[in-house]
DNA sequence: TCGTGTGAACGAATTCACAGCG
DNA sequence: CGCTGTGAATTCGTTCACACGA
């Protein structure tokens, strides 16, 4: 209902970030079941959080519920939307045409939140030239220019580890914001472009870790 | 050199166990690159951590290092090894056969962490009875029989979201211990089950987050 | 001297508990 | 009354700083 502020600088957790996500998801299937309001009792059991917890999140960013009865599931959502920066669109550039890079081609939940692969890049000449859906699979040459030229935002490095830290810095010659990389590989990027990683082998090792 | 009692039931936290994957990869390029010794200092720089954080997290298990020298890579990446629990082998279920799946059979890390897939499932026609390198793609219904003579003690689902829930179940049902679910849906398993949730739409929120 | 191991200090994240409002 | 919003209390994770031993 009433949004903070934007210039107050508040400070928001990663992990806070990481469970707006999941109350986005839960305020999705709200909407979708046409309900009308949702408590943070909700929002917690659907996200493994409290409701304390719900409610301080959401306070960090306004006040958007009502006493007494909970908050509005399609408001809401839309509230959270903005906060992550879904309400707009994301043009990402691909590296690397592998397995993991399909998948994530075809990854619905992509698309839905504003992300949009607007290219494909690998140096194999085996892969340059497929057609992936729309998409036509490109050499690494020309990741400067069409990333310019597309307008691209993020960049995904989906190549094998050795590859990882030329792609990045390419990317960030091709004046990438952020990069997100599955590649299992520490990178180096300038300060100014925001870097994730994402390493499948640790969340196993995790679960190796717990059983054990 | 002195590991810890492990009936003194230690908590340890997620951020632990992850900060302890990094060291892990750090440790074995130094082994790689046989050097002798290994610092605080130099993990704290390959992991992002600080080196008191690297010490506290090492001393949780024991007393690895040698005081004014550092840390013999090889045994403390042992040490690692077995605390992570990646000293034995872990058999590994893969549901669902798409392009994910294919991605990460092909995924070296984890053949080399001990976690062997021998055995992937789907229920489309289309793919069962594939060869994929040794591993035929096997139907949904020899999930259960397959899990037990092949002793599988972790499970992936890489399945559609609305498939998740279903082998969840049949997983549990089957035996198995642990599960890694790709699936973007939030599961409900039994105490005694393990559950950890990749989500790779979170990972880009995050991202789009940061650059808003 | 150098870097570990660790209690003590600190700061951040979470939970408690209740005032406030629909 | 029910559920939000939020200070206060608490728990948990991190950093500091230094004694200790190689």
């Amino acid at each position: 209902m009433i949004p903070k502020r934007r210039e107050e600088e508040i400070r928001v957790s990663d992990s806070t970030v990481r469970r707006l996500s999941a109350y986005y998801r839960i305020l999705a299937e709200f909407v979708e079941r046409k309900e009308t309001t949702i408590s943070s009792y909700d929002l917690a059991e659907g996200s493994g959080a409290t409701p304390a917890r719900v409610r301080k999140d959401l306070s960090t960013f306004g006040q958007f519920g009502k006493r007494g009865t909970g908050y509005d599931p399609r408001q809401l959502l839309a509230e959270i939307r903005s906060i992550l920066g879904l309400d707009r669109k994301w043009r990402v550039g691909l590296v690397g045409a592998g397995n993991l890079a399909h998948a994530l081609v075809a990854y619905k939940e992509f698309e839905r939140e504003g992300f949009v692969i607007e290219a494909v890049f690998d140096n194999d000449p085996a892969k340059i030239g497929q057609l992936w859906g729309k998409l036509l699979v490109e050499p690494m040459e020309r990741l400067g220019s069409l990333s310019r030229e597309r307008k691209l935002t993020i960049g995904i490095i989906a190549t094998p580890a050795g590859a990882a830290q030329d792609v990045a810095e390419r990317l960030v010659g091709a004046g990438i914001q952020g990069i997100l990389n599955f590649a299992p590989r520490k990178l180096t990027v300038p300060d100014h472009v925001t870097l994730k990683n994402v390493n499948l082998a640790i969340e196993l090792e995790g679960l190796s870790f717990a059983l054990k």
